[in-house]
DNA sequence: CCGCTATGTAATCGTCGATTACATTTCGTG
DNA sequence: CACGAAATGTAATCGACGATTACATAGCGG
């Protein structure tokens, strides 16, 4: 077996014209987020280097497209809130629904189900641990479009005279701590604890967010 | 200033017979914790090293009483678990009200208190990536007291027809969850994001665990 | 064609968790 | 009381990681 070598490409081997690769790596930028969401997605730590070992480049290369760990961190929860937020505008988009409250429910939906076939993207969009989260405007406006969807379907089911109580902002940050509340839960492991079958998550999570919307509903 | 010298014991001269110390160090694993403790509590990362030098040991000593770093993780939280329990049952002490509801809602409220005041601990306790948590039964048990104790207040209030829905389970885990993801919130730095002041929030807990407690009771 | 800039490599540092060999203290037993 | 075993701590070392630096190379534009 040969003592590893140098491994640059070959003096003048030029690439194949057909694949048009801008520079060296070709948007090695690209390569090190899809490499670390996959990494996340397979339950295993995300290192920079590990990243750098999947696109075949050396330990130091990815510091030159994200100035720390933090960096790369932010661009992989920027691409995971995107998909997020992509999610659930489609499955609203399929609820065109003139009952807010059953937009409501539906957002409720929506966010636990992606919350749960994608624990680890999850994680890191929301639990401001895996970077600085006021360094990301983009992150930041994404999540209070999300934020304003349901501020407005609240007002509206208020103006149709559908809830019981008029403190919308109390029954939003209720709302959200408990769809957020079930998301960790089932991260976190807390379901086994709790004599909660791993089938039986996801029609739990429909009865919990139905539970939600009957205790605001006018009575 | 003497330059650091090894700290040992003076040869010869032997400690105050008044505390009885009963090795080297003098119980090594207790001092670990709590500079363990006081780490999470500064927000700093907890590392064995740096628990190694706030008890003026070398860096490998602490592996005589942890085998690995989960396994002081583990009793961190057992020691954070116990300082929680025993707030929780001394708030509920301070109310002893018949009306099981109304207990029900003082439990909510110290959770939430203790949660705002013990950040890290909190975490540490309930996150799950610290350590292993199949690892501890003393963890898994205190837990299951305090779940059995929300079980007994919910069938009494239930007994006492002061509910609407008779699906108990489905009630206690909603309610934990809203207070989960109330303390997550508060934890991941979300509610500057939701216009929520700081000194705003305790205000908001209580809000929210009333709006469930009469989201949940009969009408 | 030449030089500038973007990009990647190699080498290095300091920290961490973990293991091992060795030293010292404590304790129980004869 | 002495001595050996067990408990406890130290020192040295390993490999992985984040980060920085000096250097090399590819591609673009004047």
């Amino acid at each position: 077996m040969p003592k590893l070598v140098r491994q640059t490409p070959k003096p003048r081997a030029r690439r194949q014209a057909s694949e048009a690769r801008p520079y060296h790596h070709g948007d090695l930028r690209r390569v090190l987020i899809d490499a670390a969401l996959q990494l996340a997605a397979e339950g295993a730590e995300v290192s920079v280097r590990e990243a750098a070992r999947r696109a075949a480049v050396s330990p130091g290369a990815p510091f030159r497209h994200f100035p720390n760990r933090d960096a790369l961190m932010a661009a992989v929860a920027e691409e995971a809130q995107r998909r997020f937020r992509v999610e659930i505008e489609a499955a609203l988009a399929e609820t065109p629904s003139a009952d807010p409250l059953a937009r409501f429910c539906a957002f409720g939906l929506a966010y636990l189900r992606w919350a749960m076939r994608n624990p680890a993207h999850f994680e890191i969009i929301s639990s401001g641990r895996y970077f600085t989260h006021g360094s990301s405007a983009e992150l930041t406006r994404d999540n209070a479009e999300l934020v304003a969807l349901t501020e407005r379907m609240l007002a509206e089911a208020a103006e149709q005279g559908l809830l019981w109580s008029g403190d919308l902002k109390r029954i939003q940050i209720a709302g959200r701590a408990l769809v957020y509340g079930f998301a960790r839960m089932n991260l976190d492991g807390h379901f086994p604890r709790w004599g909660v079958e791993e089938g039986e998550i996801e029609r739990m999570a429909e009865g919990v967010i139905d539970l939600f919307i009957a205790g605001i509903a006018k009575r």
